[in-house]
DNA sequence: AACATTCGTTCACTATATCGAACCACTGTC
DNA sequence: GACAGTGGTTCGATATAGTGAACGAATGTT
């Protein structure tokens, strides 16, 4: 069965994340601890405690910190990803009721470009690695391929989803039958980081 | 100058965004809030606070109802909702040779979510409305559905392609077969500009 | 040198987010 | 009818997030 990988996997690093968040874009503004604590209209131990990461804050403090940081609260949010290949068959879901589950989430500071891909039959397409960081999805629309890491390729018929780091040696090869794929091509633009 | 836009114009109305946000998308998942509280590892009493706007959550508790709700804590989070339509629909491709053809580029500093939706025969599933910017891209895997913006929504059958702006009300109905849809939501992420 | 600031942490106290239980409304089932 | 089960709200009790003050350490000022 498929244990889709939910990118919030213990209520610990979550705290460690905002600890990160918040010492980061605070020493980018070269704002100190004590100084943000009181734009924020917060004590110096809230703010102390929130980037020792030993806090569980509530949405009001967070929001305030994220007010005085002049970003999006949920930018204090976002955890690190690093997710391996994802591999989602056609009768991958469970059977009752209409059921809407995300597969994964992409970081911020994305460029996103949508391709279709068409194959003839018993044709192999080698895909450029591309920049690190960039994630490709496959999806495929009609017939059947072989794509994925070119070290560890998948076998895909239509309904397929692949996911799978854009960043090395990758393929796309079609069976007896012309296929045709839908791919998105997600890469970090550089300048954010 | 450059005020940045921050998603929380009062720090009121964030719980009642909350409130509005864990509601919808409890509903939609056919959760009661007496099973949401027990999946979230939450008392009931913490969820109808929640639901009521009268509550100032800690992100933990944030994180588990949005466990529990499957979806990002991000989305717990998301407030305004504007419109803006745009609608890209993908038609054959030419039919002579391997093609590889760039569909559409969405510009960068964006978060990519990867969903599945399956739905069973006649079945609708009213979709929330994301941020302003987002854009959602739907393949149709197996079936038909009737797609996109409530105001107006696009005949899918397998194999097809719609793009559009998430950030107003939208809509995935099956027809008399079940169907499966790989969505791709593609969301701005207002720290960058 | 002594003094004044500012920074970041730690501590007891207060405010409050969460819990557990009680409660009422509603829906079957016998 | 009585009864058992579920759903949702309200209310004290409790755990804890936040505060305010004190502290040592740096740094600058006279």
């Amino acid at each position: 069965m498929f244990d889709i990988a939910n990118d919030s996997p213990t209520g610990a690093s979550l705290s460690a994340a905002i600890a990160a968040q918040v010492r980061v874009r605070r020493t980018q503004r070269g704002l100190s601890a004590a100084e943000l604590a009181r734009q924020a209209g917060l004590s110096k131990a809230t703010v102390s405690a929130l980037e020792a990461g030993r806090a569980n804050p509530t949405v009001d403090t967070l929001d305030a910190v994220a007010l005085a940081l002049r970003i999006p609260l949920t930018d204090l949010l976002t955890r690190g990803t690093d997710p391996g290949p994802v591999l989602l068959r056609g009768t991958a879901m469970p059977d009752e009721g209409p059921a809407r589950e995300m597969l994964r989430r992409i970081g911020g500071g994305r460029s996103v470009e949508l391709w279709r891909l068409r194959l003839p039959p018993r044709t192999q397409v080698d895909g450029v690695a591309h920049s690190p960081g960039t994630t490709e999805i496959l999806l495929v629309a009609d017939g059947s391929v072989t794509a994925g890491p070119a070290a560890e390729p998948a076998e895909l018929s239509a309904g397929d989803l692949l996911a799978f780091a854009g960043d090395q040696a990758h393929l796309y090869r079609s069976g007896g039958d012309p296929a045709e794929v839908a791919m998105l091509i997600a890469s970090p633009v550089p300048g954010t980081s």
